[in-house]
DNA sequence: TTGGAAATGATAATCATTTCCATTTTTGTG
DNA sequence: CACAAAAATGGAAATGATTATCATTTCCAA
């Protein structure tokens, strides 16, 4: 645990959500800080590795993080304008436990998205 | 639906579970198809598109395919070995058509997957 | 203070995926 | 069959995220 894994972790608190390497390091760029995207990248592998923060995927592929222990959520995506609602999602953590249970899986976790046009659009 | 599709839609039937890109791409220039990158992942695009394959992500953010079969399922993945099983998501439905109303989306899909360590590794 | 280990960051390399575009193939029609 | 329009193809270059390299800087215990 060095200074940058520290700085990484202040701003995962302060966004909140979910944020993939490139946005956090240009979000610590815009606050004044020099630090460089390697560091960045470097800094978030070492919290996935101490599970301090965990690594989901947008649908193309691109790694976003998020700090362990944030309430889990889901999401309601909008096709057309990328709006995001943050739902709950308790039907699906019991539905990933059971399912996993009932095949001998350990170590789960899930990603359970909602794509939908939202009402304004 | 072109020759490309089909020559996809046969080498993913042969090697039954999951591929990438790439991976199909080479397998058919081995088998002496001079076929192009491009088409094919222009093929596995289309064959997307049209639900006729899945498309998920390795852990590592690459695109991996495989055949659908015709009923709505998700996939239990081993983070490890890389088995999947099927399973079936009737709480998923209800709870992303529930939740879609709630919020006034329409024309709404979802995606939900379960990682975890089968009980082989 | 100092010597070495750890951390840093600019740059270049890597790798999957997309874009571009010129060429080939297919298709519909007279 | 001939022929033009449309669709498909594939090589090369572009893109964009991520990782590797490596020279430099910072940290810290002796």
């Amino acid at each position: 645990m060095n200074k940058s894994d520290i700085k990484l972790i202040a701003v995962l608190e302060r966004t909140g959500g979910f944020a993939s390497a490139q946005e956090l390091h240009q979000i610590l760029r815009r606050e004044g800080d020099g630090i460089g995207l390697t560091t960045v990248y470097r800094a978030l592998q070492s919290l996935v590795d101490d599970k301090i923060v965990d690594l989901l995927r947008r649908e193309d592929g691109e790694a976003i993080y998020r700090l362990c222990g944030d309430t889990h959520h889901h999401h309601l995506v909008c096709k057309s304008c990328g709006d995001t609602v943050e739902i709950e999602g308790g039907a699906i953590e019991k539905w990933a436990k059971t399912m996993a249970e009932e095949f001998g899986f350990r170590d789960v976790g899930h990603t359970a998205e909602i794509f939908g046009i939202c009402s304004k659009c």
